[in-house]
DNA sequence: TTAAAAATATACCGATTGGTATATTTTTAT
DNA sequence: ATAAAAATATACCAATCGGTATATTTTTAA
């Protein structure tokens, strides 16, 4: 790793929560500066523009935040077990979710949708990526048994993550997260009864 | 209406879709002077800063938000077709609401939960009376008989909230409707198979 | 060890930010 | 019609914005 490949990372790092709970709009140069403790030259030197640090972050928050599911998935095996993985990640998080400013993917959606051409490609793409993540599992548990034939694998995975988001919002505004409780019972129950065997 | 009161007016509603669409960092005063061809005395003798405006523009657009609902409920009656309007309203003004900039309630969350601590409250006050509508709803159609008795009406109200917010969002990143659709045929199937007679 | 290259810091740029003091215009009430 | 009051425009403010040119330091390779 090299000196700037180094320091990249380490400005991504420091920047990440920065830009989860500002915003991109509200998030300054000199907040980075400031976090960071480098100089306006150093990130100029590694980053072309205040953009391209922002969509590192973006990509950095989701890999982190898929490297977080993974190790909730543990040595979950079936179909069954992962969904009920991913539920547990949100129960057993909610705190250090809410430190960070909630999840990115809502965040960086709702402000790119109008204003952030430059991302807007890529929190779609993320978005894409969480729901076949979804639709995978979905289809091993049908492959296998588990759940039933037939079931609308892309209906469910996007309705999870609706209720997810939503849920998210929710519990933030509210400094709660009981809403954020109330949406994975919701998914819960979805799963009992429309998808596993009965 | 005095000539104050009609230029606030004005400006309120000439900011809510630049508030809405841009949200409150990424709005700058000129951008208020330019949509209402006022100068920014004309607009600091109406209002105090900037917050006041954007508080201001909040509160209005949820107002709208209400009229228009209460539009689309037209002559519902029963509990049933209450609910049933609320549907048909988001079926129906998908192009108005994403031209709007999307659902302010969802927009405003997101911003101001970490952010914007002047407008934090009125976010959840508002939240909080959309639940209730929905939860009057429930309760009147359990009290005359259409819906099942002791149903959690408060549950039912954030997971539907939950759904259309996190349907919002969905859609708006993909320029489709979509996903919207899907969260509303989710909801009608929860009113269908838990809350309505059987 | 040393020279070239890479990374970082310093100092600056014009433009824009939210906000204000004051001058001017418009409205209101007599 | 006129004077007072209210509303709006003009002109300004310091601070900050994103970004850059260049000087200095640090790293790398020979």
């Amino acid at each position: 790793m090299s000196k700037s490949e180094k320091t990249k990372a380490f400005i991504i790092e420091k920047a990440a929560p920065v830009f989860n709970t500002k915003g991109y709009a509200g998030t300054a140069l000199s907040d980075l500066t400031e976090i960071t403790g480098l100089t306006k030259g150093a990130i100029y030197g590694n980053f072309e523009n205040k953009d391209a640090v922002a969509t590192a972050v973006f990509e950095y928050n989701i890999t982190k935040l898929n490297e977080r599911f993974d190790a909730q998935l543990g040595g979950a095996t079936t179909a069954s077990e992962k969904l009920h993985a991913y539920l547990s990640y949100y129960r057993n998080n909610w705190k250090s979710i809410s430190q960070r400013g909630g999840c990115p993917i809502l965040n960086a959606s709702v402000e790119a949708d109008d204003n952030l051409p430059f991302l807007k490609n890529n929190v779609q793409q993320s978005i894409k990526k969480w729901a076949q993540r979804f639709i995978s599992i979905l289809n091993q548990g049908v492959k296998n048994g588990e759940f039933k034939p037939a079931i609308e694998a892309a209906g469910y995975a996007y309705t999870f993550i609706a209720l997810i988001e939503g849920g998210i919002m929710l519990s933030k505004i509210n400094n709660s997260p009981a809403r954020l409780f109330l949406v994975l019972n919701r998914i819960e129950t979805i799963i009992n009864t429309e998808i596993i065997h009965s």
